[in-house]
RNA sequence: GGCCCCAUGGUCAAGUGGUUAAGACGGCGCCCUCUCACGGCGCAAUCAGCGGUUCGAAUCCGCUUGGGGUCACCA
């Protein structure tokens, strides 16, 4: 039997990340095991409804790299894909358990239901008022066009358990659950009910999906049963929480939402972050490899995700860890590929090409995310009368006076200099031997004098390649006559 | 509040009766070094508590505590 899983996600216009990790781990178990990807899109509540909400859905799942095998926009089989298409197939369902005496018409009002509720003193359901309605007044309700919901009958006393790959054998007393609606007075089905026809109907195997979903599982399964259906294999995900501050200014963990920050793929894709670093850290938040490895693409990620490493407890998000992760991806990266992200913020910061080799070489262990080169290069672009204790360096042994007597030294081996790293890098070890002092008397200088700030990426002979020959001594000589 | 789930350092986590309780992020220190990084080395920091079971518990059981989730004609 090939697995089949599928990706469920309502239009909202928002992806946020715990969405996408459950979608990753669905594509993982399917795909692990050289099964099948489907993507549906839950469409029914047209109140929330956004335009252009499923094309999001559409380029985040491709730019993240997760390809659905079937789905509204390439079709399949067990089409269609879009719940709003498949509206007129859910009633009939509701009905056939009508006649088989497993659900009920419920035509109780909103506001006697709203009165249930208020009168009650913690959170109690339904109260089955309708369940046993004579076939009189069902007949006569359905005459006078009293709108109504179709109920499903939960068994009054037992208990339901059902197994969950991660969380083991999970027990409910069937009288807390409530007489779940399965189609509401609009007709629409209820989002619980259209799930189980479509995973059924679409021949979903593994069902995939956040542990919020632990409680409404029985109602799910009591569904199956009444159907005679097989049940599918449930994997219960951890939930991806987030620190926030409460009012009183005290650290809460809760569930990840909005309030945490970036919490949405693109929010983070535009903070500078890869797709391929986000998929990464997300695969580590809830599942562990069997070896201590942390850094792996999606393909290496099929090849290695196994379901018996999912854990069972919830676990923060945490920003420095996915920003390791992103610089690690980034430091695997291959020139070419790093120029591609980094181009942008080269044009910006007046980068000549024949650098960006060089470039490459020193921004990768230096930055965490691209958007960092702008500030790593702005001495390109930017020189002024710094202040002029940055000559003076303990360790490197640089004062102002030795910083004076060191650049008028420095000058003229610069002037006659073939404007590459090997040579001025040679050049200046050289001139700071011949003068008997440590490299970085010399050094140090000479990458402020050029640099025009003290933390550069890379040392003076790189400072002074990214500005050009010209550049530079016109600087050197500025700052020397400063002195 | 009822029900369900969870519980190893600040965070992610390995661990399935006998280990000096891995590793990673972050923090701190040292080395390398012309700055900043990278890299290398090292340090601090964890089995929530209490009872059992056992020759022996992070590992099994119970209770307590703590945290989380869920209780809609939303999905």
């Amino acid at each position: 039997m090939t697995i089949r899983t599928r990706f469920a996600p309502s239009p909202t216009g928002f992806m946020h990340v715990g969405n996408l990790r459950t979608a990753l781990y669905e594509y993982l178990v399917a795909k692990h095991a050289g099964g099948t990807f489907v993507l549906r899109i839950e469409d029914t509540d047209r109140e929330r409804y956004v335009e252009g909400a499923t094309q999001v859905i559409y380029d985040t799942m491709k730019i993240a790299g997760l390809e659905h095998d079937e789905g509204p926009d390439i079709g399949g089989e067990f089409g269609p894909y879009v719940q709003s298409e498949r509206l007129s197939m859910y009633k009939p369902y509701a009905e056939q358990l009508i006649n088989e005496g497993k659900a009920y018409r419920c035509f109780c009002t909103k506001e006697r239901l709203e009165s249930l509720r208020e009168n009650a003193d913690g959170v109690v359901g339904y109260d089955r008022h309708c369940r046993d309605l004579s076939a009189e007044e069902i007949e006569a309700n359905l005459n006078a066009g009293i709108p109504y919901v179709i109920r499903q009958k939960m068994p009054l006393d037992g208990e339901t358990t059902y197994h969950d790959f991660v969380y083991g054998d999970i027990t409910f007393p069937n009288k807390d659950l409530d007489d779940q609606i399965l189609i509401k007075t609009d007709g629409f089905p209820t989002y619980n009910f259209a799930n189980v026809i479509d995973d059924h109907t679409m021949g979903i195997t593994h069902v995939v999906r956040g542990s919020e979903y632990l409680s409404s599982t029985p109602k799910y399964n009591l569904l199956y049963e009444a159907f005679g259906w097989e049940i599918p294999t449930y994997i219960h995900l951890p939930l991806i929480m987030g620190k926030s501050v409460d009012e009183e200014g005290k650290e809460v963990i809760s569930k990840l939402s909005k309030r945490h920050g970036s919490t949405g793929f693109i929010d983070l894709i535009n903070e500078g972050y890869l797709p391929e670093a986000i998929i990464n850290y997300i695969a580590l938040l809830g599942w562990a490899p069997k070896d201590t490895r942390e850094i792996f693409s999606l393909e290496e990620l099929v090849k290695e995700f196994d379901v018996s490493g999912i854990s069972k407890s919830p676990a923060v998000f945490d920003y420095d860890k996915l920003a390791w992760v992103n610089a690690e991806h980034i430091k695997a990266m291959s020139d070419e590929e790093f120029l591609t992200h980094a181009k942008p913020f080269y044009d910006e910061a007046g980068v000549d090409p024949s650098c960006y080799a060089l470039l490459a070489e020193l921004l990768k262990p230096r930055i965490t995310k691209f958007t960092e080169i702008t500030e790593k290069l702005s001495f390109i672009k930017n020189y002024g009368d710094f202040e002029l204790e940055l000559f003076e360096h303990k360790k490197s042994k640089s004062t102002l006076e030795s910083s004076k007597e060191m650049l008028e030294k420095a000058i003229p081996v610069l002037e006659d200099l073939d404007w590459d790293r090997e040579a001025i890098t040679e050049a200046m070890k050289t001139l700071a031997e011949s003068l008997e002092v440590k490299n970085s008397v010399v050094m140090w200088p000479v990458r402020i004098a050029a640099a025009g700030v003290s933390v550069t990426p890379g040392g003076c002979a790189e400072v002074m390649l990214l500005l050009g020959k010209e550049e530079s001594l016109k600087r050197i000589k500025y700052a020397y006559s400063r002195l």
